[in-house]
RNA sequence: GGGCGAUUAGCUCAGUUGGUUUAGAGUGCCUGCCUUACAAGCAGGAUGUCACUGGUUCGAGUCCAGUAUCGCCCA
C-alpha cells in the first residue's frame, strides 16, 4: 500500500476472522518440543464440554492469552495447552433432558451403553461449541493439542493414578454419610454440596418417656428423619437432663424404643439441649451412632422418597413426609412448638436440590497424606499465590481436609477400575479389565458400576495433557507449567487437587504460580447467574464491540484479583479505544511511503539528531519509559497497571499532545522535517502496536500488516519492544510539562471567556526566559490558537486582558471588547483562594517547631520551596487582580 | 459461630515502603467546538469532612485499635 487507501472506519468483524485463520494457517499457536527457547506454559482451565462461553470464561482466557502472547513475543517457546472435560452430572443431565424432549426417552430404556454411545454423539455434535467461542476471543492456544478428559490418554492416565493411590492404600471404599443429590441420583463430594443460608423452621417435639408421663423434647430442622431416630442424646454435663441418661424413650410414630445417651457433642445451647440421634441421615448423628453401637436406620430410598423403615409413609417423598409426620405430630400432641430457625442447607451444585446426607457405600480417597506436600509447597513459596490472601483460605482447607469421596452413581465418566468375581466375591483393581478372577479362575467377572468424580480426572490436567503416564518429549519439555490463571471459587475443586496430583504422581509442583482473577459481577455487583438473567453474553458483546474491545474493556475494568462490576455499556472502553487507534494509524498512514516505512523500521531515523525538537526528545523519552512501565508491569501479573500506562502514554500523550505537535511539520513544506517527523511517529506507533498486541491481538496485527516492511514478520511473533534508558531526558520532558502548562493556561482562558477557536488571540507573555517562548512559537500558535507572542522581561499587563501566573511566567491576553470583566475577576479570585489555602497548609507546617526539628530536611526544603512559589503566585495574581479593576 | 476482603468524585475503581499528590483515572455531568486522524472525537469546567471514633507520629487516605455497613469463603 504505497498511496494508502485507508478505510475510514475500521471493521473488526472480518478483520478478527481473517487473522485467526492466518495465525493458525501459519501454526504460530503451535509449541515446539524440539526448540531450545526457555518455554513458558499454561494449560487451560478446561471449561465443561457442554458449556458456552460467559463473561468469566472471556475474561480469564483474555488474561491467558496476554501472558501467552507477551511471553511470545518476549522470544519464549510457548504452550497453551486447550481442552474440555466431560463434566460428568451436568452433560450426563444435558443428554438425559435432550432425549426426554426429543425421543421421550430415560437413559434407563436406552441402557448404559447406548446411553454413552449417545453422550459421544452429542459430545461430537455440541461439544465444540465452547472451544469456537474461545477462537473468537483469539486464543493463542496450540489447537493442535485440543485435550478432552474422556480421551484414550487422559482415560489411562485416571486408571492409573486409581490404581497406585489403591496400591498405596489412599484409595479405601466403605460406608459413610456422604452428600446425596436425590434427583441425580448420585453421592457429591463435600465441595460440590453448596451451603446457603435459608429460612427454615426449628420444631420442638415431645418424646415420651417410657414408663413414665414425662417428656423430653428435642428440637430438630428435619422431623421426617426422625422415623430413623436410634436415640436421644444430651451432653454429659447438662444437670437438666442428668437423670434421665440411660432411660427409654418411645418414638413416636414408629413406636420404637429408643435410648437416651450423653455425648459430649451434644450443645447444651441449641434448641432444649436434647436432639434426637439419627445415624443414617446426618453426619454427627452417623459419629456418634458408632461411638454408642446405635443402630443405623436408613428411611430414605435414592430418589427422595421414604422407604420400608419409614412405616405408613413408605414411598412418599420427604417433602410430603415431612407435612406428613407434623401433622400426625400435632394431632397427638406431640408438637411443643414450632420456630422461625435460619440454618444452612446443602443444595446440589449442578441442579440446586436439597442434598441428603446419606448413608451408603463409596469409594474414598486419603486427602491428609496427599494434602502435606502440597500445602509445603506453598508455604515454602515454591508455588507463589496471586493475590497473596488466597493462601491462607488454601492453608486452611488443607489442614482441614475430609477424605474424598470419588464415587458417582452415574454412566458418564471414568468407570471405577474395580472388578468383582461373581463367584468367589474377589476385588480386583487392575489397570486392564480382566477375562478372569485372579483367585478363583472364573470368568464370571463385572466392573464395578460407579464413575469417577469429573474433578478426578480434572485434578491430573497438568500433566495428563501432555501425555502422562508415558514419559513424553513434551512433560520433559513443558512441565511444570508457569502459571495457572483460574478464578478463586474453584481453589479447592481444583487448584488444591492439581497441586496434591502434581507431587503425588509427578513429584514435582504442577505450576509456579497461580493468578486469581476476580469474578464478574453485574452493574449492581450481584453474581451474573442465569436464574437471575443478569448475564452478559460475551459473544454479542463481541458482535456488536469486537473481540479486542470485549479483552480491553475488561483489562481496563480490572484491578488485580477484584471483582469486576460490569454493564454492557462498560465495552464502549474497549471500542472507542480501538477507534482511536485506527484513527492515530489513519492519521500517519495517509502520509506513509516505502522511503518511511524503512526509514522507521530501521530506526535510522533515531540517528538523524540535527532534526529532533523538543517534542520528539520528550515523545522518544515518555515511549521508552512506557516501554518499561509496561514491560515490568506484565512481568509482575499487573495487566490493569500494564493497560492503564498504555492507555495513558497512547492517548493523553501521543494523541493528545505528540500528533498534534507535529502538525505544524506533517503539512509544511520542508519534505526533509516531514519526512523525518513521520518517521519518529511511525516508529512509536510501531511499538505501540506492539506493547498492545497481547491485549488487543486482531487490530494490532492488522495495522502492524499495513505498516510493516514485507521482510518483517506478523506483529504476533514480532520482538517485544526494549526500552533503552539513554532516551530518558528529564529536562525535556520538565520542559514540556512547562509548554503543556502554558497551552493550558491559555486554553483555560479561552474556554472560560468562551472564546471560539475562530477568534485568534495576540499573547504577551512577562517572563525572562524569552528564548523558550521563542523555540516553542510555532506550536504554541498551533495548539493554542493565538497569532504573534510578545515576550520581554519587564513587559506591562495590557489593559482589558486575561491573565495567568506560572511561577515566573505571565500569560496576558489582551481581549478588548470581548472580555468579560465580571468573568475574569472571579476565575482569578477562585485561584487566588486556592493559592491562600495551598500557603496556609505549607505556613502551618514551617511554622511548626517539631516539624522543623525532626522531618527530614529534604522535606523541609520542599515545603519551603513550594511555599515560596505559593506566595510569589499570589503576588503577582493580586497586582493583576488590582490592574484589572483600575481599569 | 470462625476467617478473609471492602468502604476514596454521581458511578466503577487506582493510590506501592507514612512526606513528589497542591488526593488521581475512566465514565457520567456542565460549557464551547463537525479545528484537513478520530463527534466512538476535541478543548475547557465543576465535584471529595478519603465510612465513623480514638490512638501512634513533627506529619496519616496510607500504620494500630475499636465501631458501623456491605460482600465472600468455611463450619
Amino acid at each position: 500500500m504505497s498511496t494508502p487507501d485507508i478505510p475510514k472506519t475500521y471493521d473488526p468483524r472480518t478483520v478478527e476472522s481473517k487473522w485467526f485463520q492466518h495465525w493458525l494457517d501459519n501454526r504460530y499457536f503451535h509449541a515446539d518440543e524440539s526448540s531450545d527457547r526457555p518455554t513458558y506454559s499454561i494449560v487451560i482451565p478446561p471449561p465443561n464440554v457442554t458449556s458456552v462461553l460467559h463473561m468469566g470464561h472471556a475474561y480469564n482466557n483474555t488474561v491467558q492469552d496476554i501472558f501467552i502472547r507477551f511471553h511470545k513475543m518476549l522470544g519464549y517457546n510457548t504452550l497453551w495447552m486447550p481442552g474440555t472435560d466431560h463434566a460428568g452430572i451436568a452433560t450426563q443431565n444435558v443428554v438425559e433432558r435432550f432425549l426426554k424432549k426429543e425421543e421421550n426417552l430415560t437413559r434407563h430404556d436406552l441402557g448404559r451403553e447406548k446411553f454413552v454411545e449417545r453422550v459421544w454423539e452429542w459430545k461430537h455434535k455440541h461439544g465444540n461449541i465452547i472451544i469456537e467461542q474461545l477462537q473468537k476471543m483469539g486464543c493463542a492456544c496450540d489447537w493442535e493439542r485440543e485435550r478432552f478428559t474422556m480421551d484414550d490418554g487422559l482415560s489411562r492416565a485416571v486408571v492409573e493414578v486409581f490404581y497406585q493411590l489403591y496400591e498405596k492404600g489412599l484409595i479405601y471404599r466403605g460406608e459413610y454419610i456422604i452428600n446425596w443429590c436425590p434427583r441425580c441420583e448420585t453421592a457429591l463430594s463435600d465441595e460440590e454440596a453448596i451451603h446457603d443460608d435459608r429460612e427454615g423452621k426449628l420444631w420442638h417435639i415431645k418424646y415420651p418417656i417410657k414408663d413414665s408421663d414425662q417428656y423430653v423434647i428435642v428440637a430438630t430442622t428435619r422431623p421426617e428423619t426422625m422415623l430413623g431416630d436410634t436415640a436421644v442424646a444430651v451432653n454429659p454435663s447438662d444437670k437438666r437432663y442428668t437423670k434421665l441418661v440411660g432411660k427409654t424413650i418411645i418414638l413416636p410414630i414408629m413406636n420404637r424404643e429408643i435410648p437416651i445417651i450423653a455425648d459430649e457433642y451434644v450443645d447444651s445451647e441449641f434448641g432444649t439441649g436434647a436432639v434426637k440421634v439419627t445415624p443414617a441421615h446426618d453426619p454427627n448423628d452417623f459419629e456418634m451412632g458408632k461411638r454408642h453401637n446405635l443402630p443405623f436406620i436408613n428411611v430414605m430410598n435414592g430418589n427422595g422418597t421414604m422407604n420400608e423403615n419409614a412405616g405408613h409413609y413408605n414411598r412418599m417423598t420427604r417433602e410430603k413426609c415431612r407435612e406428613g409426620v407434623v401433622d400426625e405430630l400435632e394431632t397427638a400432641g406431640l408438637l411443643e412448638k414450632i420456630e422461625k430457625h435460619n440454618h444452612s442447607v446443602a443444595h446440589c451444585q449442578r441442579c440446586d436440590t436439597t442434598v441428603e446426607p446419606y448413608l451408603s457405600r463409596q469409594w474414598f480417597v486419603k486427602a491428609k497424606p496427599l494434602a502435606k506436600p502440597a500445602l509445603k509447597a506453598v508455604l515454602d513459596g515454591d508455588i507463589k499465590i496471586h493475590p497473596e490472601k488466597w493462601i491462607k483460605v488454601y492453608q486452611h482447607w488443607m489442614e482441614n481436609i475430609r477424605d474424598w469421596c470419588i464415587s458417582r452413581q452415574l454412566w458418564w465418566g471414568h468407570r471405577i477400575p474395580v472388578y468383582y468375581c461373581q463367584d468367589c466375591n474377589h476385588m480386583m483393581v487392575l489397570r486392564e479389565a480382566p477375562t478372569t478372577c485372579e483367585k478363583c479362575q472364573s470368568t464370571n467377572i463385572y466392573q464395578d458400576e460407579d464413575v469417577l468424580d469429573t474433578w478426578f480426572s480434572s485434578w491430573l490436567w497438568p500433566f495428563s495433557t501432555m501425555g502422562w503416564p508415558e514419559k513424553t518429549a513434551t512433560l520433559e519439555k513443558f512441565y511444570p507449567t508457569s502459571v495457572l490463571v483460574t478464578a478463586p471459587d474453584i481453589i479447592f475443586f481444583w487448584v488444591a487437587r492439581m497441586v496434591m496430583a502434581g507431587m503425588e504422581f509427578m513429584g514435582e509442583i504442577p505450576f509456579h504460580f497461580v493468578y486469581f482473577n476476580g469474578l464478574i459481577r453485574d452493574d449492581q455487583g450481584r453474581k451474573m447467574s442465569k436464574s437471575l438473567g443478569n448475564g452478559i453474553d460475551p459473544l454479542a458483546m463481541i458482535d456488536q464491540y469486537s473481540a479486542d474491545s470485549v479483552r480491553f474493556s475488561l483489562l481496563m475494568l480490572t484491578a488485580e484479583g477484584q471483582d469486576i462490576n460490569l454493564a454492557e455499556s462498560s465495552f464502549e472502553i474497549g471500542r472507542n479505544f480501538c477507534n482511536k487507534l485506527w484513527n492515530a494509524f489513519r492519521m500517519l498512514g495517509m502520509h506513509l511511503n516505502e522511503d518511511i516505512r524503512e526509514f522507521a523500521a530501521s530506526e535510522n531515523v533515531l540517528n538523524d539528531t540535527n532534526f529532533f525538537e523538543v517534542s520528539d526528545i520528550w515523545i522518544l523519552s515518555r515511549y521508552h519509559k512506557t516501554i518499561d512501565a509496561v514491560t515490568v508491569n506484565l512481568k509482575a501479573m499487573k495487566l490493569n497497571d500494564a493497560v492503564s500506562s498504555l492507555y495513558g502514554f497512547f492517548w493523553r500523550e501521543f494523541c493528545d499532545w505528540y500528533l498534534e505537535l507535529i502538525k505544524p511539520r506533517l503539512y509544511s513544506d520542508d519534505p526533509a522535517r516531514k519526512r523525518f517527523v513521520l518517521g519518529i511517529a511511525l516508529y512509536i506507533l510501531r511499538g505501540i502496536l506492539k506493547l498492545l498486541h497481547p491485549i488487543v491481538p486482531f487490530i494490532t496485527e492488522e495495522i502492524w500488516n499495513l505498516v510493516k516492511l514485507p521482510a518483517e514478520s506478523d506483529i504476533i511473533i514480532a520482538e517485544w519492544p526494549v526500552h533503552n534508558p539513554s532516551f530518558f531526558h528529564d529536562d525535556i520532558e520538565q520542559e514540556m510539562t512547562t509548554l503543556q502548562a502554558v497551552i493550558g493556561a491559555i486554553r483555560n482562558i479561552r474556554g472560560e471567556m468562551n472564546i471560539p477557536p475562530s477568534k485568534r488571540a495576540t499573547l504577551c507573555i512577562k517572563s525572562p526566559n524569552g528564548e523558550f517562548f521563542h523555540r516553542h512559537a510555532i506550536v504554541i500558535r498551533s495548539l493554542a490558537q493565538v497569532d504573534g507572542i510578545d515576550v520581554a522581561p519587564d513587559l506591562t499587563k495590557p489593559k482589558f486582558s486575561a491573565s495567568a501566573v506560572l511561577k515566573d511566567i505571565e500569560i496576558f491576553i489582551p481581549l478588548e471588547g470581548l472580555i468579560d470583566i465580571g468573568i475574569e475577576r472571579s476565575r482569578m479570585q477562585k485561584e487566588i483562594i486556592r493559592l491562600e489555602k495551598q500557603i496556609e497548609g505549607t505556613e502551618k507546617k514551617l511554622l511548626n517547631k517539631d516539624f522543623l526539628g525532626r522531618a527530614p530536611k529534604d522535606v523541609i526544603e520542599r515545603e519551603r520551596l513550594k511555599s515560596r512559589d505559593f506566595q510569589d503566585n499570589l503576588e503577582k495574581l493580586r497586582v493583576n487582580l488590582k490592574s484589572l479593576s483600575d481599569v
